[in-house]
DNA sequence: CTTCATAGTTACCTCCAGGTAAGTACACGC
DNA sequence: GCGTGTACTTACCTGGAGGTAACTATGAAG
């Protein structure tokens, strides 16, 4: 099996001012928000520029408030731009970014890997289902 | 540049039933919580079954409830193995297992590609400041 | 004068993650 | 009989994510 080679990543982190180490924790915290990988996706499958009412088509169930907040700190993060055309009414193009798309490309071994691997999820929790979980100190009777 | 293959990710979703979507979101939705990443590569890194004290000590900063709930989840998973030995005062080792040690294979390229492009997204902050940031009505004064 | 379309913003509310602090059970050493 | 060490659980509290719904600006069309 593969490893992880912690010195190496050890490293790097060291090599890390305190801002840029900053930004890495924000740039992970704004990815696992609840709209942000789905939000990116749709724009990554289109690979054009879409409007703001068509990306609220495509992401099902979010809201305006939650689709405003999500897009601008992408366009902050610079995953994706954002331009606005002098028009009435209103027309606002949305479009994922190089460093948006090789971001997505780097997340999607790892998501190809959790579904592949489900029935192994699923046999632990079946197997955990099964445990009696009691606190350590009730069975506690043997002294050290 | 790499691409993500949608067709493909799309059929393998196809192919999951409505449990396995509800798992692998699940899984997701939990490695991406608070603690869940930092305590499995402590465990990871260790190696060796740690007790609860020693992986409290390790994950600077949470707190007991937290710890017991993401070890729980960990647990729950498949991801560490949880052992009470019946002494007193109580004894309860903490493992990753081979399912943890993969998942967590599987996050680094990510993790690492997001460091060494720090950056990249450093520029892309600073580019944004930089932007007078209106809602587009504001400019709104040529017609279709 | 009203309606429509678009891309927001704002006020208000609810839910939940997660923190703090105290309590619990047990045997041992003093 | 009191403190100590360990691995929890529980009650209480706070902040923030995120939902709903109403409001905003503008010009064209009716």
């Amino acid at each position: 099996m593969k490893k992880v080679d912690w010195e190496k990543a050890d490293a790097m982190c060291d090599k890390l001012s305190a801002e840029q180490d900053v930004l890495v924790r924000e740039i992970v915290t704004q990815i696992s928000e609840k709209w942000t990988l789905w939000t990116m996706s749709v724009l990554a499958r289109a690979g054009a520029p879409m409007r703001f009412s068509r990306v609220m088509e495509e992401v099902e169930g979010i809201s305006q408030k939650s689709l405003t907040k999500t897009l601008r700190q992408l366009e902050r993060g610079g995953l994706v731009t954002r331009e606005v055309f002098a028009e009435v009414p209103p027309r606002v193009e949305y479009k994922i970014t190089k460093l948006g798309e090789e971001l997505l490309v780097q997340l999607h071994p790892m998501w190809l890997w959790t579904v592949t691997n489900v029935k192994r999820f699923e046999a632990a929790r079946l197997k955990y289902a099964g445990n009696g979980r009691k606190n350590p100190w009730t069975r506690a009777r043997v002294s050290r």
